[in-house]
DNA sequence: CAGTGGTCTAGACCACTAC
DNA sequence: TAGTGGTCTAGACCACTGT
């Protein structure tokens, strides 16, 4: 835990217990470098954490301010952007994945593009419909290469897979690419996720990838509309 | 234009010129500081704009490296998370609007709140339909404090209101939050997005707000399904 | 061990804002 | 003019990785 950490944490608790008044600027960067006994680099990047998860914005020449927006309301958008997926998302629920396909193929040359590999490397394909407390909600078609995430099984993919990769493989993810859209339902979706043939479904197109850049996992989600909702932050970069 | 502006941008030009090799680590801090000039802070700073674009990765006690995703497609997808207005996204083709609705009302309770006035402070309450190339592409529904976004009239409405905004009225955008689902059409879009009645729509509610953390638009934008899809790069921040 | 990135410091000057 | 945040420096030590 890095010192500036530990500062951000602690004005995020501020923050939300209501410690700094929502009229005025909460103190300049000095005072509060001085206050946590560190340099102003290091306490202007404890506030960098706080800016870019939209609880403060700053004014230059002026100071810097509680979002008021992230104030009011209980939610305080804390570290969104998560993509821990689905059974570290709704913690607490029981999740249970009905597999549909789970099979080894040499991949299409689009997968193999988004994997950044070539189409003689085999490819887990594997399609999972994830069930909470008893309701489908997500049927997830993934792809990935087989000498990366080794020790597929059907154990694992009744459990998590992302619990397999970072906690069984050792392995680190850093993040993905995801293009949202919305799209009508197919028969596979029809018929595991029982919505009717007019019921749209949220689909998630995403390339994940490791640590080292490498990208692990090609998939296509398909959410119950009526179960799902996508949040984004959007802060723009300092002008 | 700062320095690690300058810097981050000529880096990543070499890496979109192929200037570095994809299986090398790219120099290391110290001497691309040397390169450039300036101290290793600096550099750090505008590395890690490019790891923010996620074209970058770095391997702590190895070395810093390109991720081959971003280098192999043409896409690049530099400064994503954009949210600029139709107009601007789509610059070169010829964009207009309908207007549908344009009165002045008191707010709900739930736009109140969302904007963070007073249930007595008037809203503009705005529905365009947005017109790309003679084709219906979505429908935005808006609430706008009159106090904030002054001048609003007929020609704003059929142009754009964030060059209103930010070029007529000297306002900043800062940023926005944004929840994205999937919906069943409702009579509107059917009637304006000429949508047939089991074509899915891509709502996105969203609350945008200046630079000095003030909300100032509540919208609903309901988008054809064939017409949108929403990409967002997530990159998990530093353990 | 040497080399890398990650953090942190104690200053400096600049740009912007309000008075 | 005084106070703020934005940038930048030249160094320091630490944590992690490979040989």
């Amino acid at each position: 835990m890095f010192k500036y950490e530990q500062i951000s944490n602690e004005i995020r608790k501020r923050i939300q217990e209501g410690f700094y008044s929502l009229d005025e600027p909460i103190p300049d960067e000095l005072s509060l470098s001085q206050e946590f006994s560190c340099s102003r680099m290091t306490m202007k990047k404890a506030l960098d954490i706080l800016v870019m998860e939209g609880l403060l914005y700053r004014k230059r020449g002026h100071g810097t301010f509680i979002v008021k927006s992230a104030a009011h309301n209980g939610l305080v958008n804390v570290t969104s952007e998560e993509n821990l997926g689905l059974t570290n998302l709704l913690k607490g629920k029981k999740i249970t994945s009905q597999i549909i396909k789970f099979e080894v193929r040499f991949p299409s040359k689009e997968v193999a593009a988004q994997l950044s590999i070539d189409l003689t490397t085999p490819v887990y394909h594997l399609i999972r419909l994830r069930i909470v407390e008893n309701e489908p909600y997500v049927i997830e078609k993934t792809y990935m290469p087989t000498p990366l995430i080794r020790g597929l099984n059907e154990d694992v993919l009744h459990a998590s897979i992302y619990n397999h990769i970072t906690h069984g493989l050792g392995l680190t993810i850093a993040g993905c690419h995801r293009k949202i859209r919305a799209s009508k339902p197919t028969e596979l979706d029809q018929t595991y996720l029982h919505c009717a043939p007019d019921d749209p479904i949220l689909e998630v197109e995403q390339v994940g990838f490791l640590n080292n850049g490498v990208p692990f996992e090609y998939s296509f989600s398909r959410h119950r509309y009526d179960k799902f909702v996508f949040t984004t932050v959007n802060i723009r970069r300092n002008k």
